[in-house]
RNA sequence: GGCCACGUGGCGGAAUGGUUACGCAGAGGAUUGCAAAUCCUUUUAUUCCAGUUCGAUUCUGGACGUGGCCUCCA
């Protein structure tokens, strides 16, 4: 497979991915709400994307791709927390956004093209609601705006649902100020404490939806190549996107792909915060270290459920300890050969299977392949830190210290030396248990931290 | 109720109209004082039923099961 092909939400099949222009390769993926830690299933999202903007930097260039991660900071899940919380809703913003980029750095996510806040677009909200207000898609009560869906002919395309069926099952109390119960707000008032902006309307703030609208078309045009997120934003989030931009832009396109990646479960479950079984970003990398999380993160496909459980963490680590014992910091130029799997929409358990057959032909002593194995692996983001790093990690893990753990040693080679095994065994299950690992190669003895 | 995805060996997880995935675990061997690590060899699978076909795990239909979206969510 030479070249790209992604499953495309909007037709639910795998199509060769053609740029709009090669020379300006396009990619907006949602970002985070930053109300809370992030946990695993915002990882997932986080390192899928990731993944493919390094793909298509492979393919196209550096400097030709523009990745987009927006920042939700405005949002009543933003303000109810810092109520809950007792925290001024800036300083809230400002920590979470700092976890956020940590978690991003943790997991070896290179930085994306731009980062736009959603409250430094609020005009270019107000803006669009105008326009689509004065396109009379949008209407305007007791200082609510809503857009009305029944406008727009092709609402409901993306996530495959009938606007009639959506009615009969609508399970949601409907506000009496909408027109139509599908209809979603553009503007909403703010209550005297609640952040707000001055609009046509009154004081007030942005619906969720039409920042990813307005940050898309500022930052990449009205219509660009792909846009990401989980799979739990396709309705009504990304169906509203689309209903939006392409009426305010006069456009009967707005991406040409939508790319969504399945879930992380905990027991088979989806992990949400509303469910209440999640594991934060900072607490998988601490105990496992980031590229362990990263590369379980990849064990499954995209778009398949992906289930959270220490066996997979444990796995995954005795796979990446293996391998750093081919890590080299000489690193072939050439794409491997199996970047190919990556190009099958992202087939990322194939491509680690040829991971294991690149470590076993550079550990067989075969020409180059420890370079290409090199090569591969950092091509995913792995291998980002060196040796030292790991083994600092790892240290920092454990309790004791090497100068005893070195007279530990020492006691043991001294009873080997006097025959005593019993005893060296012993030591060594000790150290064993503290969380180190013990060898004896050609007569010399050395150590590691698990 | 509407729509969607999925059901592969002990576990995780790819692929495929006929032929080895891969990893972990298990078994045997090399190595070792014994181990560990590594290498070599190896056992185990396609939910059920019907159809299409010379042949189906793969295609079609149905059954059963699991999960998801339809409300904030990655």
């Amino acid at each position: 497979m030479n070249n790209l092909h992604l499953t495309n939400s909007l037709t639910n099949k795998k199509e060769i991915f053609n740029p709009i222009s090669k020379e300006k390769v396009s990619l907006y993926a949602c970002g985070p709400t930053v109300y809370d830690s992030p946990h695993v299933g915002n990882a997932r999202a986080l390192v899928v994307f990731d993944l493919l903007f390094r793909i298509l930097i492979e393919l196209y260039g550096k400097q030709k791709v523009k990745y987009i991660r927006n920042i939700t900071d405005i949002d009543d899940k933003i303000i109810e927390a810092s109520k809950n919380k007792k925290i001024a809703i800036s300083d809230l913003t400002i920590l979470i956004t700092k976890k956020f980029h940590k978690d991003c750095e943790d997991l070896f996510c290179l930085k994306p093209t731009k980062e736009p806040k959603a409250t430094d677009h609020v005009n270019g909200m107000i803006k669009m609601t105008e326009k689509l207000i004065n396109k009379k898609v949008a209407y305007e009560t007791k200082g609510h705006v809503y857009f009305s869906v029944a406008s727009f002919k092709n609402y409901g395309k993306l996530s495959n649902k009938n606007p009639n069926d959506l009615k009969a099952g609508a399970r949601v109390e409907v506000s009496k100020l909408k027109k139509d119960p599908l209809d979603f707000v553009l503007w909403k008032p703010s209550d005297k404490n609640d952040p707000g902006w001055d609009s046509p309307w009154g004081r007030g703030r942005p619906g969720w939806h039409l920042e990813c609208s307005v940050m898309s078309e500022k930052y990449l045009g009205s219509n660009f190549d792909i846009h990401g997120g989980g799979l739990d934003l396709i309705f009504p989030h990304h169906e509203n996107e689309i209903a939006q931009s392409c009426v305010y832009n006069g456009t009967e396109k707005f991406a040409n792909y939508w790319v969504h990646n399945g879930f992380v479960t905990m027991n088979k479950e989806k992990m949400s915060k509303s469910v209440g079984n999640i594991t934060t970003i900072e607490d998988a990398t601490k105990k496992y270290s980031g590229q362990v999380v990263r590369l379980s993160l990849m064990s499954a496909q995209y778009k398949q459920p992906l289930d959270w459980n220490n066996e997979l963490l444990v796995e995954q680590s005795k796979t990446l300890d293996k391998w750093y014992s081919m890590y080299s910091s000489e690193v072939s130029e050439k794409t491997p050969e199996c970047f190919k799997d990556l190009l099958d929409d992202m087939n990322t358990p194939l491509y680690i299977s040829k991971l294991h057959e690149l470590f076993q032909q550079s550990q067989n002593g075969i020409k180059d392949k420890k370079k290409e194995f090199n090569k591969a692996c950092r091509l995913i983001g792995l291998f980002n830190e060196s040796i030292e790093d790991r083994a600092k990690f790892k240290k920092s893990r454990i309790e004791i210290s090497e100068k005893y753990i070195l007279s530990k040693i020492e006691d043991r080679n001294r009873a080997k030396k006097d025959g005593n095994y019993k005893l060296a065994d012993q030591i060594r299950e000790e150290l064993n248990k503290e969380g180190i690992d013990i060898k004896d190669e050609k007569g010399k003895t050395s150590w590691n931290y698990k």
